[in-house]
DNA sequence: CTCAGAATGGATCGTGCGTTCCACTCTAAC
DNA sequence: GTTAGAGTGGAACGCACGATCCATTCTGAG
């Protein structure tokens, strides 16, 4: 599921190990400092691995870009396997799952993928796509949980879990991303709360 | 309001159109493909002045996007104030407003603040608080529409709504992420009808 | 008119960083 | 045990781009 390009090249298991510690190396690098700020001496230094074999498993800088996109999409849509949004005791968890993330990063980085949509958008129209492919994924995830919650007839039909899958994924991305301008996590509670409010007002329960 | 630096040196009009021309033309190119593929020598050309003058209105590069940063927030900032947040038919033409807006660019930019705040938060630090002072200005526009909206008993005394704006705030930086990176508006309409029918049901109005 | 200092022009520098190259070693298939 | 090709090391290149410098012209206060 993480083909960044389908096997163009064959690999050993040492070439796997290594070429999966240059993007790890990468993703680390590039969520704290940013894809320009980060370079490839960095990369090298913290995979440790020499500069040709960074050339020997990517073609360039942008190619590894692109597979660290990829990794973080795995990382994140495999993570929120974890939460049940069919319920919204589920949505609850995973918001104070998420608060306590951004607690635990001191507020800092952003969304994995959210920040690199941000940073790449304009420049790269292939890693844009990578990462649009990488929303798909999550947000099929909500999608599936609001999905169920609407089949046990808690959501009411004329309401699209898919649209309101897309507002609670897009009210996470902002918050994290005010989160992290404003380095506080009050504006990431606000959003995801307002959004669980909306979808417990249309569940018609709560209060 | 745009003081980047309390005057540090004395400007002729003459001085303070050229300054103003290189912030135009950073801001423009700075919106289009970013900070960091952003040259001096981009612009320089486009604001059509010599290096040394670029030099000689800012310190460096950092300085030259702080004053890009005031400038999108004050246009940002400035940009609101002909809409009316205290009533939901004001939040609607805003709603419409940013939609449009989006699709004559072609889903392209982002929000000019958020996407600095994204691209500079874990690089420049001071750059992430002119942000930050950015985003609590446009804020307090909101809030003010929200207050008024509770002042006249539309809105709960017990909701709050300084986190309301906040989500709404969030709410619109996540659809403008998640737009760019689809080039496709779904996303921020997702958002913020969502934000908004939740004002509508806070309002205990309309079903 | 004078003159201090702002404004401008443009050549030049220094280097950070992506990329290339070549030599050497390791792996595994047969 | 041979060999093709994967894997590795590290030096070196080249240029994009931020920054500096100095000479010249313009502006406005006194």
């Amino acid at each position: 599921m993480t083909t960044t390009s389908p096997s163009p090249r064959p690999l050993t298991r040492k070439g796997q190990e290594t070429r999966q510690r240059i993007v790890d190396a990468a993703a680390g690098l590039i969520f704290q400092q940013g894809v320009a700020h980060t370079t490839i001496e960095d990369v090298r230094a913290a995979a440790d691995v020499s500069s040709s074999q960074l050339y020997h498993y990517f073609e360039d800088k942008t190619a590894l870009v692109w597979a660290v996109v990829d990794h973080q999409a795995d990382t994140m849509v495999g993570g929120q396997e974890m939460f049940d949004f069919s319920t919204l005791d589920g949505l609850r968890a995973w918001r104070d799952f998420v608060i306590a993330a951004q607690r635990e990063h001191h507020c800092s980085g952003g969304c994995p993928i959210g920040s690199l949509g941000g940073q790449l958008a304009e420049t790269d129209p292939d890693a844009r796509a990578h990462v649009a492919q990488g929303f798909k994924r999550w947000e099929a995830t909500i999608q599936n949980g609001l999905r169920a919650m609407q089949a046990r007839g808690e959501l009411p039909p004329r309401t699209d879990p898919d649209t309101l899958a897309l507002a609670l994924l897009a009210a996470l991305q902002g918050g994290l991303l005010l989160t992290q301008v404003k380095r506080d996590t009050q504006p990431l509670e606000a959003a995801l709360d307002a959004m669980i409010e909306l979808v417990a007002r249309l569940t018609g329960g709560s209060w």
